[in-house]
DNA sequence: CCGCTGTTTCGATAATTGTCTAATCAAGAT
DNA sequence: ATCTTGATTAGACAATTATCGAAACAGCGG
């Protein structure tokens, strides 16, 4: 599957995958919503991917090689590249190969529009 | 177990069971944190669990009794219960049994504290 | 006291998930 | 071409979880 080019792409991209959603206490949260919404929380409800995550949101430039990541975890490599797909599925990060790494970075859209979800009204 | 008077407690109930965090942009995550949060986030990740919460947060007076909840989903009242109490054991809500009536309440701090955190720094 | 209604607990089952090892793919270097 | 290093995929397994039906518990009104 998916084997053209450039950056490797499964939901959002710019973010725009979840369109929606008044904050949870101003309205009912329709059914509809939180179908699209939960994934996106169960995609940080780990342990390892908050700390990928946090990881590659601070790593210089706003990006980070999977070797980094790796190094920081007593996780074989395999495991996560397992949490990166996890992540890059539900639309929360971006990755691309340049030569001999894949780089990784945050769509900090994404994880703004769940904030301001949960956040103060 | 715990059949006192009041408020059924599970955990930080003022939201003071995590104490913590600089945005997940600003320093990476230690894994001690991590380990806290992630059960949180877990709490949220499921479509029932965030209407729930919702639903609970928008009934007036910030409280809603079981019934009223219930109603709003095609679920049996045990699986309503139980996603109830993995809210109430995350400290995301809080309950309390007046007469022939459960009502729900959220915590708002403990949403806002995982909202600081992934949101905007 | 007895039954009624609202809520939770118990026990079981099917589905999901985190982790590993082994195997595969991709890009460079010899 | 072949080998080496970095990264992902495939397959397996143990642990967790969402859901249900049945049973138990808690108040209230006869």
């Amino acid at each position: 599957m998916s084997k053209q080019g450039s950056p490797i792409v499964d939901a959002g991209v710019d973010g725009s995958g979840v369109g929606c959603c008044a904050p949870l206490a101003s309205e009912p949260l329709p059914e509809r919503e939180a179908v699209e919404l939960a994934p996106l929380f169960k995609a940080i409800a780990d342990p390892v991917r908050l700390r990928l995550l946090s990881l590659i949101a601070c790593h210089e430039g706003g990006e980070a090689c999977v070797c980094d990541l790796t190094a920081a975890f007593d996780l074989t490599p395999p495991t996560i590249s397992h949490h990166l797909k996890v992540l890059r599925q539900a639309g929360l990060i971006g990755s691309e190969r340049r030569g001999t790494w894949v780089y990784y970075w945050v769509n900090s859209g994404v994880l703004a529009r769940m904030s301001a979800l949960i956040g103060p009204a």
